[in-house]
DNA sequence: ATCATCCTGCCATAATCTGTCAGGACACCA
DNA sequence: TGGTGTCCTGACAGATTATGGCAGGATGAT
C-alpha cells in the first residue's frame, strides 16, 4: 500500500472512532510501527487535518474529511464557486460561513494566477428576494438532522393556529424565500413539513429517533408532495 | 522538492502552455530526466488529469485544475453539496451538468459510508420560482467572458424597444428568476447589464476586448448600482 | 524515409521511508 | 512520590521507492 493511500486510511480509521484512540492501536490497524504512525500523524496535521494528540489519552480527529488530489475542469470549478457563493449569500449563518471557508480553502491551494481568477470569478449571485426570518433555529435543526435526534417545537401554521409537536427532522429544504424542515411528526404520525420561520420555539433533545434519516428521506421522496398539510 | 509538489508544478506548467509542449522541455523545466517525466505524466493521468500526448507533437492539458489533498469540515462539505445542488437545479445547462460532475467526482473518492451520506444529504434545494427562458445563450456568454471576447447582440428592453449593440461581457449574475450579463456597452460607452432572456440574437466574435475582465469587474463594483438603465 | 516525439522495460544508483532503540515530557492515579 | 499510559523527537541502519541512463519500439507529420 502506498504511503498516500495509508494516510487516507488513517483519516478513515480516526473518523470511525469517536473516542480517542492510542497511537499503538492505530499503528497495529495500519500494520506499521508506532514511529511511522507518529510521522504519518505529523504529515496529516501539516496538510490541515485537525488531529489532536494528548499524552495519556490518544488521538482524536475533529469531524471532517480529506479529499485526495482531484482534477476539476474549468466548468466544474466555476460551478463550485457559484454554488458556494449562493450558499454564502442565501443560506447565511454557520452554513454560509462554511461555504466561504470551503472556498478560501480551495483558493489557498491554487496557484496565484488561478486564485485571482477565482476571486474575480465572473459568476455572481444576485440579491434575490429577501429570505424570511427563522435563521435562529437553522443550526440546531441541521445538527438534529445530522445526529438523528428528536426536536420538540411550537409551531404556528399559515392560518395562525399554534401547536406543540415532537418531530423527527431528516431534511432541510432551501427555497427562494424560506427554509422548510422535513420531518416525521409524532402528533400526526405522518410526514409533515414546517417552515423554519414559523417555528416559535425549538427545544433540542438527546433522544435519537428510531429510524434512519436516509430511509425516511427515501420514503418521503416516494410520496405525492402536493398534499402538504400540517 | 517532493514528488507530489512536482506533480502539481507539472500541471501548472502544462496549464500555462496553450500549445503542445515536448516532454523534453517539460523535463528540463522541472529539472528531472525525461524518463521520470513519462512516469509523472502517467501518474497524473491515473489521477484523472486530462493530459494527451501525441508522438511528434507533445503534451497538452485540457483546461482544468488539480487540487492537492485537502481537509473539509462537515459543514464545509455540506455547503459544497448544497451549493452544487443549487447550481445543478437553478443554473441548468452545461454549468448545471458541471456541478453534478463535480459532486460525482468528490463522491467517487470518498469512502463508501461517506458517499452514501453525501447522496442522502439532508439539504435540499426547493423548486423556487421558474427561471425565465434565455438559457440558450448562457454557454456562449460564459465562454465569451472567460475568453474576454466581444459579443454582438440584439436586445429588447423592458418597454419593448429593440437595439443592436456590441458588448464586452465580464460577469454573469444569477438572480432567482433571471440571469443578467454585466458588460461594457460600446453603444452607450458605459457599463450596462442585459437580461439573458431579452437577448434576441447573439453573435460570438473572435475580437478580444481591450481591457481585463477583472479590472472591469472591479470598476463596476465601485459604482452605485441603482441606476441601471440600458 | 526521416524526424520528432511518445512510450516501455531493465537495471544500477540515489533518495526516501521505515523500524528499532533511546530518550524526554506530560497527565493522571495511587 | 513513583508508576503507568501516552505523545513526541532524534539517530541510524536497513527496506523500499524513485530516478536516470540506456536500448528499443511505435506513431504521425513532412
Amino acid at each position: 500500500m502506498s504511503r498516500s493511500a495509508r494516510l487516507l486510511d488513517l483519516i478513515q480509521i480516526l473518523r470511525r472512532h469517536r473516542q480517542p484512540v492510542s497511537g499503538e492501536n492505530l499503528a497495529r490497524e495500519l500494520g506499521i510501527s508506532i514511529r511511522t504512525l507518529y510521522r504519518d500523524i505529523a504529515t496529516l496535521q501539516a496538510q490541515g487535518a485537525d488531529i489532536t494528540g494528548e499524552p495519556g489519552i490518544g488521538y482524536i480527529l475533529k469531524p471532517g474529511f480529506m479529499l485526495p488530489p482531484l482534477m476539476f475542469s474549468e466548468d466544474e470549478l466555476e460551478a463550485l464557486v457559484l454554488g458556494s457563493r449562493w450558499v454564502s449569500k442565501r443560506a447565511g449563518g454557520p452554513l454560509g460561513k462554511a461555504a466561504e471557508n470551503a472556498l478560501a480553502k480551495i483558493a489557498s491551494v491554487l496557484p496565484k494566477d488561478l486564485r485571482e481568477q477565482l476571486d474575480a470569478t465572473n459568476l455572481l449571485v444576485g440579491p434575490g428576494d429577501p429570505v424570511v426570518a427563522g435563521d435562529t433555529h437553522l443550526s440546531a435543526i441541521r445538527l438534529a438532522i445530522r445526529k438523528e435526534r428528536k426536536l420538540a417545537i411550537a409551531y404556528e401554521d399559515e392560518s395562525g393556529r399554534s401547536s406543540e409537536r415532537t418531530i423527527w427532522p431528516f431534511a432541510l429544504g432551501f427555497f427562494d424565500r424560506s427554509r422548510v424542515v422535513i420531518t416525521w411528526c409524532e402528533l400526526r404520525n405522518d410526514f409533515r413539513h414546517f417552515r423554519a420561520d414559523r417555528i416559535t420555539r425549538l427545544d433540542e433533545t438527546d433522544i435519537r429517533y428510531p429510524r434512519r434519516k436516509a430511509i425516511l428521506l427515501k420514503e418521503w421522496r416516494e410520496l405525492d408532495h402536493n398534499t402538504g398539510k400540517n
